[in-house]
DNA sequence: ATTGACTTTAGACCTTCCTCTAAGGTTTAT
DNA sequence: ATAAACCTTAGAGGAAGGTCTAAAGTCAAT
């Protein structure tokens, strides 16, 4: 499958999502084919497919699609104070995105203790449940940050 | 505040969500108070602020309550064939979490592009958008995994 | 030139995850 | 003993993110 001017089945298959999320997501502004054929039909370039990739990423990770668009809508234009705005928003999300990377590595952790505890051999399966799993590495809402 | 026998209000306060939010994740099965007064009033013990705690880091990272759910009624029973059952479900969980952490490691690499290209002094500002930001270190759809 | 697999639109409908309201009972402080 | 601040329930309402339907136009192959 050739990644230029795709119709909207072709980029749906690629990228594993319905036609009607496509059309969706361009309602809302996210996802606007770079051209139509004559009759109508969505063209979707290469740059297309990679912001569709870039939005499902997003959305994997817990950004909600108002997040994402105004990721997408993030440019520096460098000769004005864009800067200023574009880095406090930008850092304010790499904050958020640190802490979500950190939530993610204690619940692998804790899916992998309750995986070894298992069929682990001898070890004494003291780790019964994923809390238990968990609270043998956790720190809890003792330090708790942003809850969106 | 002490951890023991909280009220609804004084555990909402303490993870930061609403008290109907609770009483929503009791109905759903996802958080029982361990007794009630009296009265009838919900009691919370430490066990369920770790819980909560639990619910809320797994739903920031993208999992639905649905898979909250499903984790936390995982337990590995020791002495039968639970073991097979519980680590091939954890594995594949493992493995959806690993790709997640990828992906918001490329998100944060990608925003923190965005974050130098701007005042960061001489540079060039190549990358004037996230998708420049990421495209620079970007693998796309080309190899991508679940989507749930 | 017609069949089958595509595409278009508008709009109704659905699930998830809350959030709010109403009508009332309880607890604590004064 | 009464006010203020808690708590209870059931059920309606609402925003986000799709999903489905209908009625119609388009394209490629036989």
């Amino acid at each position: 499958m050739n990644r230029a001017n795709l119709k909207i089945g072709e980029l749906a298959k690629l990228a594993e999502v319905s036609q009607d999320t496509l059309r969706f997501y361009e309602k809302h502004g996210l996802l606007t084919p770079h051209l139509r054929s004559a009759a109508g039909y969505r063209l979707y370039s290469e740059a297309d497919v990679q912001r569709v990739s870039f939005i499902l990423s997003a959305k994997r990770v817990g950004f909600t699609l108002n997040e994402i668009h105004e990721l997408l809508a993030l440019e520096v234009t460098k000769d004005e104070k864009s800067c200023e705005d574009v880095q406090s928003f930008v850092d304010a999300k790499i904050v958020t995105v640190k802490q979500r990377i950190r939530d993610m590595q204690r619940i692998q952790r804790s899916l992998q203790a309750l995986s070894d505890a298992c069929c682990g051999g001898a070890e004494p399966a003291t780790h019964c449940t994923i809390l238990e799993a968990l609270s043998a590495h956790s720190d809890s809402l003792s330090q708790q940050s942003e809850v969106r």
